[in-house]
DNA sequence: CTGAAAGCGCTAACAC
DNA sequence: GTGTTAGCGCTTTCAG
């Protein structure tokens, strides 16, 4: 069989005996009505042809696809492998591809993948973790993505409203804040925060929210360091602030880490230098990733709804247009588990 | 801006005052070879005019496409997003993008997104844990792939060579009895197996795996509690497995969840019922997922190189065809942590 | 080296 | 209702 030129519509009109048209008409429905014996007829010749549409030809007849694009940094990131699965299901749903797009966080790819897929003429894009402090690449992606949505494209971002797109605004500062409360209101009273690269904006986000409650609470301003916005960064800043501590008498008695993978990175530092977290520190992330929900002591974090954050970019970036940019907040909701227990 | 029709090529052409013809050579580096000047002369209106190639055009001049497909099961769950991490960057590298199709298990989404790939006439499919003892639904699979195939398409698999495309072949097997082995040595005499659904091939050939070297090794069957392959799933087996334990004197010194997802949710259900597990009770997984590396007590697991098998998946559906199918196997390594200390 | 022209497979006016 | 016939935007013979 293999080699074989796959059946056409016009096999199938030509073995049905009807016109191109109508076997077009039958096979997909428009608006016009094929008579019911013709229908058959063409359904029974395109099954006994074995044929398939070509999406490629029907994108270039109608002027559009069913692709959305999705642009991720590491979709082997819980924290992105979450928003996409939301993403994908509603995309089910309304019978799109998603075409999935890991940038690896280099604003090269990124614009790449831009680019490719405004050359297939996606119907939509949808940029998750994209948000740096570099304004040079956040302006040239600005300017690709306003091409595109002036070719008729639309889309939208998972972030904050850097771009000039419609956006899901994740409320970090909020929730980081929010955080912040409520372990002081459990009796902690000296923090250092663990944060990424100084450029990540949700990294900055989180520590800004979780500085100014601190800092309304207590008054003082939590201490922090920075590394990668891993779990090995989370790891390396906890294993330095501990050292730092013993050394200089800094001790503090409650830590965050703006994510769970490095809070979870922090857990092991602990663990290997002997500190026993919950009762000799507290120790909180962000994120709620679903399976870090187990680790021990429980994770005291910040819980993001991901998938739905995933599904409301898709609705967004789906629905009808209009003239000014569209805003869809996000709230965390803070878990406390057994890693920030009540300070006696 | 916005409506304006997107140029192209052979607005380009008149542009540039040359045929149709020499802007497509000049723009995409054909094997004809366009002068110097008439080069430049194209380019320069490409960029004036803001032109983007339309892939659909190209591809359905070209009769090809530049899309290759990847179903999972879930791209939430960590070990399928491994995967689908090293099979994106793979692609990257080859210059393709990758339609991400999300079939929540269910056959008849999966059979639809064969079908709308089919459609989309993507240069080959990847797919990844799609395997059932359904038979009915294998073979409708099997049918979809091979008139795919007839049609020029490519396609591997990811799992048991049930399917008749080339696959990447993990020795699950393979790994669960190099487990039982590991731990028999360890000293561990009473074992059990907690199991996801019967028709799961994943679940199935680990369990025989593992009771095909406990076997060998101690001359007795591990017993097995079966529950759904997830978290919760390990935790209600792992809980029932130690209420029956308690009532009958049964109790076993040794657990083999699955995957490690399900070993997660058995270490919780130690947690809740008191068994410190370790000393009391060793747990081991299968998987190694990156982010469960750090549950305490540490998951002595098989890792399996996910992130590669995605990339190699990739590699051998793009690689040559070739007459018989290909399987390109791959091994787990047993990795003891923790949670099964040598038995004293 | 360049241009003219014939498709690629399908949809959507536009006639009948 | 159904058929005819232009395109959609690009590549690729086939002539010059």
């Amino acid at each position: 069989m293999a080699g074989e030129r796959a059946a056409t519509l016009s096999d199938v009109a030509r073995e049905a005996g009807v016109s191109l048209a109508t076997a077009s008409r039958a096979l997909n429905g428009s608006d016009r009505v094929v008579r019911p014996e013709l229908q058959e007829r063409v359904l029974a010749a395109a099954s006994k042809l074995g044929y398939t549409p070509n999406a490629n030809a029907q994108a270039m007849a109608r002027g559009s696809t069913e692709t959305v694009g999705l642009l991720v940094k590491d979709i082997s990131d819980p924290y992105f492998s979450t928003i996409a699965g939301g993403l994908a299901d509603e995309a089910e749903k309304h019978g799109l591809l998603v075409m999935l797009c890991n940038t690896g966080g280099q604003p090269e790819r990124e614009q790449k993948f831009l680019a490719a897929l405004r050359r297939q003429r996606s119907r939509a894009i949808v940029l998750a973790g994209s948000d740096t402090a570099d304004v040079r690449h956040t302006s040239e992606v600005a300017d690709l993505l306003t091409s595109y949505l002036d070719g008729g494209g639309r889309a939208a971002a998972i972030s904050q409203p850097r771009l000039p797109v419609d956006t899901v605004v994740i409320d970090n500062h909020g929730g980081a804040k929010a955080l912040a409360e409520q372990l002081v209101g459990l009796g902690y009273r000296r923090a250092a925060v663990l944060t990424g690269p100084e450029d990540l904006l949700v990294s900055a986000e989180r520590h800004a929210g979780f500085a100014e409650g601190w800092l309304e609470a207590t008054g003082s301003k939590p201490a922090y360091v920075s590394d990668e916005f891993s779990r090995d960064g989370g790891r390396r800043a906890m294993t330095r602030l501990l050292e730092d501590g013993r050394n200089d008498g800094t001790e503090v008695d409650c830590v965050f880490a703006v994510n769970d993978l490095m809070a979870v990175g922090a857990l092991a530092a602990c663990r290997q230098a002997g500190v026993e977290v919950g009762p000799e520190l507290a120790v909180a992330g962000f994120d709620d990733i679903a399976t870090l929900r187990d680790v021990t002591p429980g994770l005291t974090t910040v819980r993001l709804p991901l998938a739905d954050i995933g599904r409301l970019a898709l609705e967004l970036v789906l629905g009808k247009p209009s003239a000014e940019l569209r805003k869809r907040s996000v709230h965390g909701e803070v878990v406390l588990r057994e890693s920030t227990p009540p300070r006696s």
